[in-house]
DNA sequence: CAATCACATAAGTGTGTGCTTATGTGATTG
DNA sequence: CAATCACATAAGCACACACTTATGTGATTG
């Protein structure tokens, strides 16, 4: 039901460069910020929204919060574009037949 | 590369509900408004966002325009998602293997 | 326990977005 | 060939959104 706070989530760029950074291994605000250009409030900003959309969850740790990816977020996501497995490409027309465990 | 395209149409609740329309079949921009409570201008606003997004295709028929899912923006979208296979959950855990080969 | 650190929240601002009404365009129809 | 139909485009408007600066909050540190 929030396919919406995720795709609004992912409609931004700078939210998707933090996720892929978040993939290649989980960290806190102020090593995500390393190297991209981006004020304290608006990384805290978008790891709201991220985390509002279950894309990504927090962990307190000391005065730090650390980062990293929630796969329920991907999963709503892989949900929802089941729905459409019937357009995929022949290309990854292999994966129609483990996609329908995911409808339930 | 056009990422960005897709899940910004994505954004869209109604966007969205026009997609899943034609992914239930093609058809024209007024059988598609039927039902659902929308100007003339807007549906064409919207599918041709979609259609810059890769998720729709049309195809002149006379004085009708015919719309209908396009696999390309799919693709793009399972490819995205790809990327990040590792934090797919247990549950569709079988789905790794396959989708190795969609990375090249 | 005062200072500092890591982060969150508040409030304001410029820009993007989705809608509207009005008009344009290409194809059909009588 | 004028009228109509299906759809696209233009222009304007209200609101959402991503950013900013300023301040708040909870944990550590000397």
């Amino acid at each position: 039901m929030n396919e919406n706070e995720i795709f609004r989530a992912l409609a931004d760029p700078t939210r998707r460069a933090i996720f892929e950074k978040l993939a290649a291994g989980g960290m806190n605000a102020s090593a995500l910020r390393e190297g991209m250009e981006i004020s304290q409030p608006a990384m805290s900003q978008h790891l709201g929204v991220l985390r509002n959309a279950r894309l990504v969850r927090e962990e307190r740790q000391g005065r730090f919060v650390n980062y990293e990816v929630d796969p329920e977020g991907l999963a709503l996501m892989a949900r929802w574009m089941a729905k459409y497995r019937n357009y995929w490409p022949a290309r990854i027309d292999a994966l129609r037949d483990l996609l329908k465990d995911m409808d339930q």
